[in-house]
DNA sequence: CGACCTCATGACATCGATGTCATGAGGATC
DNA sequence: GATCCTCATGACATCGATGTCATGAGGTCG
């Protein structure tokens, strides 16, 4: 590979000058200009990235750690930050975190170690204090869960409202015992969209039962089980709310011939193809991903201003027929 | 951010010595090596990764390209390379290429400009032998579409056969005007598998007709564009074989009410819980990324090795009820 | 014609970690 | 006690690009 000491031997010129060629500085002769561009060429010069970056101090990658690759959810968003990104010339390095929230802090310090330009997180642990240290050096914005223990920029979904306006939906519909269905309870998304589902039984002066609520529903089988402990209630649910997508595609095979209704928080692919098509609520992955990209990246830039309050996506509830809707055509 | 000079000097040693303490030299009598590690405690000292990659030449990343991240078959892929790079201590630099065949080459350019341990590439232009030239310096990986004009590692599935079984099975159900459906027939990989149906056809002596080949059916308003040009021929295909699971995704709102088998390439989530259950041919992206990722490791150890022919994966067919079999339970 | 200015170019240092070789203390061996 | 060895440690150079400052050629103005 050569470098700018080869093409400066062969263009006659010292270094400097090649990187001044390189950089578009004005300050450099049409004729010196051209005969470094000749150098570049036939040598087949490309900069070393490396070295660069090193000098710059910075690495020009952002960080993009989230719970699972594959939840189409988390891909979109993932999709969306890296498509903001290479338009900077920017390069996402991108880690699943996975279910273990002990994993959590090793994967994401190996990941900081390397000078991110930022980093963009949806956490799977309980506190994330310890990135206190990192968070002076590397702007990081939390999305779709809100950080624990620690300040920082937050772009999350109203999940408050999505399941308020879920549960109400499924109360419309004459409901009284509806399942709330989870994975972990833990991440604050997740207490968020329990308590709409406890204001909106309030408000309808339903009483909560915490009998009905459903955890570790992770996995077709965890969630086959949560299932029959659900029903296994004296008055099982006659309609069931189900944390997130995930957990819904878990839950469908379970809920097959127990005549349920049901409500998903997040969208995914298929959703309206099954039978009876799934209500669900609707989150805009693609935005937060946009969205988290240019803060953290505005950020690296102004490293100063301080930290506004979680910035909140609209949701809406998409209609279709699992909630106990008619078609529509 | 403390340096090694920074511990150097609180310790009493010199950098060099620091780094030794560090990377474990055992050259180093104990007192020294303990208050040096008292001063890096101290200072809470965090090596430079941007430094130690610049002096070993070597970004600590893989870079893996992909057409869509939110494709679950390519997130499955990335899923895997990432889980075994992590064990190693090696970052992923992830790309979504996107549909557009030109993009591919600047995309991957930036990306291969940092010096990658490795790149797993599955691509969607028609010719990448201008990657010949960066292929001397990082090893590359073709996964899932096997190169045009380059020789390199490569991991394929068995298209051909899979589609042939899949045909075959179309066959055997009576069908004799089976759809053939793709989004592009370019990759070889679809060619491939487009020889498998021939073969099949073939086989049973069932006349090729190429106007049941669709193509360009990618997003579902093109899909059902083509299905409706299908439908338009005089005798209409009772039965369609689609080429990937992202096509087939897209075919199925099209198909509804046409009463026509369908068999898939590819497995994908839920398809098991559509009405009908969709038939698949399986393939195992997780494998897949893990070879992927274990080949481009060991090539970067030992690159002289010559490149095997294309590994080639087995894939099975998935017995669901699309197909026109009844329903096993 | 001399003082001053502009501007292209280069020499050198620098970023942080580490490979190479030198140095010198302490011990072993005859 | 002289020679050689072992081994801890440090000085220095290096990876490639680039910021800083110096230099010196050519031009302008009084």
């Amino acid at each position: 590979m050569a470098t700018m000491q080869d093409v400066a031997l062969r263009a006659g010129v010292s270094p400097k000058t090649v990187s001044r060629v390189f950089n578009e500085d004005p300050h450099v002769l049409p004729g010196t200009r051209s005969r470094v561009e000749d150098a570049m060429r036939e040598l087949n010069y490309v900069p070393n990235v490396l070295a660069r970056t090193f000098r710059a101090g910075r690495s020009s990658s952002i960080g993009v750690a989230v719970p699972d690759l594959v939840d189409p959810f988390f891909a979109s968003v993932v999709r969306a930050v890296e498509s903001v990104c290479s338009l900077t010339g920017i390069t996402t390095l991108v880690t699943s975190i996975g279910d273990d929230p002990a994993r959590e802090r090793p994967v994401l310090e190996s990941l900081l170690r390397s000078q991110l330009r930022g980093l963009i997180l949806a956490p799977v642990s309980e506190d994330q204090s310890w990135l206190s240290q990192w968070a002076e050096h590397t702007p990081i914005v939390f999305v779709d869960r809100a950080p624990v223990g620690l300040g920082a920029d937050t772009l999350v979904e109203d999940d408050r409202l999505g399941a308020y306006l879920a549960t109400d939906h499924l109360l419309g519909h004459g409901h009284t015992r509806i399942g709330f269905v989870a994975d972990t309870t833990h991440p604050p998304s997740t207490r968020r969209r329990l308590e709409g589902y406890r204001a909106a039984l309030a408000d309808k002066g339903v009483s909560f039962d915490e009998h009905l609520v459903a955890e570790e529903a992770n996995g077709r089988q965890r969630a086959a089980a949560e299932v029959d402990r659900l029903w296994r209630d004296p008055e099982p649910p006659t309609a069931v709310f189900s944390s997130n997508a995930r957990v819904t595609m878990d839950l469908i095979p379970a809920l097959r011939g127990r005549n349920v209704a049901l409500v998903g928080f997040g969208d995914f692919q298929m959703a309206d193809q099954l039978s009876p098509p799934v209500t669900v609520v609707r989150q805009d992955p693609v935005e937060l991903g946009r969205l988290a990209a240019t803060r953290a990246l505005a950020r690296f830039a102004d490293s100063d201003g301080r930290h506004e309050p979680a910035t909140v996506l609209p949701v809406s509830l998409v209609l279709r027929e699992s909630c106990g809707c008619a078609a529509s055509g």
